[in-house]
DNA sequence: TCCTTACAACACCTTTTGGTGTCATAATAT
DNA sequence: ATATTATGACACCAAAAGGTGTTGTAAGGA
């Protein structure tokens, strides 16, 4: 049930997927009400949506003739903690850019002199 | 200079890409040094970094006859942060969890009596 | 000087992606 | 009973993605 990275961030890489994200951290939908929000064909819906669903964004309740579908955001957890990893570098970075800013600021002081 | 999370996210979606992201989290690195960590060609390599370049996550320097990439860090901020939004729902939908099972278990209690 | 290395720039190919339209079917509303 | 709605299941298509190989060229090493 636990889908890796690959799954996730494939299913992230569309701006449609990600606004339909958007859309059901708002409400829960059915597909047709989706569909409604863009310019695309339902069948072009739901195909994103099957993506999302096999990145375990979302999930699908059947409620008679309606698939329910609502946000499952857990799943960004696994694309939030790859990312995560990266964190620590932003700090690195920033320290490095201090140092040099220091340095050259001593360089000027220096020639300065 | 500052890329959308489309850049990103694009970038992002392919395991090879996102391989290179963590060798780069390492060390500096010349084309031919990622190339060879990989069984594709150089040329392949080329494009996944030309792909990483417009997102802004890694960036090149010219010394002498080589490209030596860095990872620049920053830019992941951008998918971070989206991400991050959602990082409320993982509380709520805990949230959501915890009054289940107490409903649960009040129901079950009442059944009980 | 000559050979090798590190790369850019193409042309080309196959698969995947994101989209369309059509048809069938089950649930709901009239 | 019938019409409408919500969806699944295809077949199909153009463009993008991910890969190959070839050729050219500039920087470094022998």
């Amino acid at each position: 049930m636990n889908t890796g990275p690959q799954e996730v961030f494939r299913a992230l890489s569309d701006p449609t997927r990600r606004q339909i994200l958007l859309f059901l951290a708002q409400e829960d939908l059915a597909i047709s009400d989706i569909a409604e929000r863009f310019d695309i064909t339902r069948t072009a819906i739901n195909k994103h949506l099957a993506i999302l669903e096999e990145g375990g964004l979302i999930n699908s309740e059947v409620s008679g003739r309606e698939r329910r579908k609502s946000l499952a955001p857990k799943s960004l957890k696994s694309a939030f903690e790859w990312l995560g990893y990266f964190e620590q570098f932003w700090d690195i970075k920033l320290a490095d850019l201090q140092r040099e800013i220091s340095r050259d600021m001593k360089e000027k002081k220096e020639s300065g002199k």
